[in-house]
DNA sequence: ATAGTTGAAATTGAATACAGTTTCAACTAT
DNA sequence: ATAGTTGAAACTGTATTCAATTTCAACTAT
């Protein structure tokens, strides 16, 4: 009930044309002609947006938060958004979108290499925490408030996990399962890390930073407990440099 | 800078006091005389919260929807609490105590029964989630913008822990870790359950629930998991009743 | 060429709207 | 007499609007 009229200001200028030449408007459509000030504006903000979500949170951000630090008046907001949630949507979508990519351009793994696969994808997860603590949580944020956004974030993550899911009959041929249950297994699997990630990077939670602990390590022990739980069995040794200690442990038969 | 005044309203009536007949006032302190309608007053105002904490969510919940479900005027709400802020950490503070309890009554299980032991858990988790999703995801609002609310949660979740990372020293003589090592290892075994539960009981993912799946079904799955990545074996087999896909699945060396 | 003109896009920030919270004087019940 | 309760009025912070101002690429006249 508060977003009658602005969602159309919007459209006006939502279409992405980063082109700031684009301007003879070559089409004879109506329109706006998009001026490169403009499209520069609209980019600021969203900057803007972005340094203040890492900052204060989602919740905590107001429209005049970012129009401050984009250094431009309350109003000019409304002209290349709607609301705060639409703009949220806009970058951390694209936040998201851009960790996708990543996760495509990694891709020096050999085939059959499980460990380095897994590896790989923890050490791109893990850096995301580390680096952007904020952005993070306000992926959490609005996740909880905009189903929609749940369900974009939710998608990334099983697409992330679907090469495995994917190659878990021929991994596994003597295996009986059907597609839900391997799902079932994986996400678990893949669920491990958030919980510990959100605690050391975003919540900083004491007990668990007593000690430091790198980036890298963090990356090779989600790894290692994966690895554990799919094979039942431990990564080849020479893999691992920190986590021996998971490893090393043995139970008396 | 919202909150001058009202944290003194609040101490008031803060102490916690269930005993109707404390009215006399034995001692002749200056302070308010609690009577059994005031006192039954405040309680209707904390299960009022409850369930709109359970339909709505923390954020969206409002005064007046409290003081509506508990059928006063809004007035008496600060009578009572000093904002809704301290009214929700009392509530759920309340509850995650009452499970605190519920995890210790739960003592049946034989001594050395690991498995048992970590279903038994797993199944009280599980159960919070179905039977009171809403709160569940009140937990994680609060903990994100209440710190010291976070610190309570976690504390609470690594107490659950203590008794495993305690033994692990003897369940795994020959292992070489330091008990913060041994914490991360149980932090990330544990977490893993928290993010299928959220998805299935919170976000209700149609992809996960594309099948229908059993509590005592999902816990099992979770105490599979946890029981691989601990000790690298599978649980007893006649222990399990839904999980032999998991137990069944072998990689050919 | 280049000075002059045009008008739509870009920008401003003060005025307004509003969804709540917070207060409090008066009322009620025991 | 006093704890308990009421609900309307005051207040607050922030979102949202909008009339006025500025900017500037394109166009026009000389």
């Amino acid at each position: 009930m508060n977003k009658t009229h602005s969602q159309i200001a919007n459209t006006r200028t939502a279409t992405q044309q980063a082109d700031p030449r684009a301007l003879a408007r070559a089409d004879g459509q109506a329109g706006p002609v998009r001026r490169a000030k403009g499209i520069e504006a609209r980019a600021k903000l969203k900057r803007a947006a972005m340094l203040v979500l890492e900052q204060r949170g989602y919740h905590a951000m107001r429209i005049s938060d970012v129009t401050r630090e984009a250094g431009v008046a309350t109003g000019l907001f409304y002209h290349y958004f709607s609301d705060l949630k639409s703009l949220t949507i806009e970058v951390l979508g694209d936040f998201v979108a851009q960790s996708r990519e990543l996760e495509h351009i990694e891709r020096g793994v050999p085939r059959g290499d499980w460990f380095g696969r897994i590896l790989a994808h923890n050490r791109l997860v893990v850096s995301s925490y580390a680096s952007r603590p904020g952005l993070m949580r306000c992926l959490l944020q609005l996740a909880d408030e905009e189903p929609e956004f749940a369900s974009l974030l939710r998608d990334s993550f099983v697409e992330s996990l679907q090469w495995l899911v994917a190659r878990m009959p021929k991994l596994f041929p003597s295996g009986e399962f059907t597609d839900h249950q391997a799902l079932l297994m994986v996400y678990t699997l893949a669920g491990c890390g958030e919980t510990l990630l959100r605690d050391v990077y975003i919540n900083e939670d004491r007990a668990l930073l007593r000690v430091p602990v790198s980036e890298e390590e963090l990356a090779e022990l989600l790894s290692v407990m994966f690895y554990r739980g799919l094979f039942l069995q431990n990564p080849p040794a020479e893999r691992l440099q920190f986590t021996h200690y998971v490893t090393g442990i043995a139970i008396e038969d």
